[in-house]
DNA sequence: GTCTTGACTTGACACTGTGTCAATTGACAC
DNA sequence: GTGTCAATTGACACAGTGTCAAGTCAAGAC
């Protein structure tokens, strides 16, 4: 029972992940896995019909272990929407660098993939959702600026989070997690907020 | 001389553009390109080495046609920090949907391709001499916004006007290259001035 | 004990797209 | 004519994904 060998499928998933993290998702290719999982090539497509749904279902896989829901408790938990916005960009910033590979991974499956590119959106509808509760909280406390409807409001946090943002700054400019997220906190209540320092 | 056939190269470099335009940079193959250009698949190593090679011409090919030097003018002559920062981001406005498609196909080639990282980390880099520009200004004036460092605005600036985010906002949610270039202002007008309404 | 079933392996193969190579053609120059 | 240059033709190597058929192996049913 809980001593039987892992089941092929979960090693396939953890497999994936570490080679995912550990090639920064380049170029990680399905023998690579099926090998670093210690299981055939052919034994990923008994589980998984194509790259792309091992990758979307590698992605499911990692979220449930990191448990979203008590991590989206706090931001959930928000009085004001001032307060609401800068958990919820907290949480962001928390939850990607965890992510960070096997996201991108799929991200970049999109050239040409219809499926990959339909995964990728559900997730960016998702976060969205997340935005869009923000801006809502702003807007029943009154405090969106001026200018912001709550669609275009939504948008323009939402772009501000997109993972190739994340990539850009962290990455590329060097900022670390934590700058990231205060600065990007200090970003959005300067965008969204009419007092930004009250 | 001048009515000779147009020079394959550059019948092979319209042809690129023209592809890319049409099918949106998704999966265009070197055969589609020969094919269009009405040269076998051969010609095409003839006058570049590789895919890339061939996307990284292309976007100079069409920057040299867009004449750069006058678009950057207005944004050069302005006279306060504020005014370059929002020209500088009307120019870049109006440039983006001119090279997309090909600025797009160069991107996506980055995956596993070293050249064509390097070639679009060019193009970024240029990008960044203008945001860099715009902020310097700003300091000069003293209306950078309390809390930015020149190198972390200059971050934050250039995040913002990355593709992608282009990309997102006018494809995905459906603004208008008009709203795009006056809700761009006015986030950066927010993010980076020190009284954005003044 | 034999039979069946399911999960997995093995090895071969089709397909697609990039890039290479060698032989050939056609035009133009001198 | 001869040389040269641009381009064509057709064949091929190479990767990586996905498919297929046959075989192995262990567990459970009877």
């Amino acid at each position: 029972m809980s001593s039987e060998p892992v089941e092929t499928r979960t090693r396939i998933l953890d497999a994936t992940v570490q080679m995912l993290e550990e090639h920064g998702g380049q170029g990680v290719r399905m023998g690579d896995i099926a090998r670093q999982a210690g299981v055939s090539r052919q034994a990923l497509y008994l589980h998984f019909a194509s790259r792309t749904e091992l990758l979307e279902a590698t992605t499911l896989h990692v979220d449930l272990k990191l448990d979203l829901e008590e991590r989206l408790a706090p931001s959930r938990a928000a009085r004001t929407g001032a307060e609401r916005l800068a958990l919820y960009v907290a949480f962001w910033g928390q939850y990607l660098p965890d992510v960070y590979s096997v996201a991108r991974a799929l991200m970049l499956a999109q050239d040409g993939d219809e499926a990959a590119a339909a995964a990728w959106k559900d997730r960016m509808d998702a976060m969205r959702d997340g935005c869009r509760a923000a801006v809502d909280a702003l807007q029943r406390d009154g405090t969106l600026a001026p200018g912001w409807s709550a669609a275009t409001a939504t948008d323009a946090l939402c772009m501000l989070l997109q993972l190739p943002n994340w990539e850009n700054l962290t990455i590329t400019c060097g900022w670390t997690h934590r700058q990231y997220v205060e600065r990007m906190q200090s970003m959005a209540a300067r965008l969204l907020l009419a007092q930004p320092g009250g």
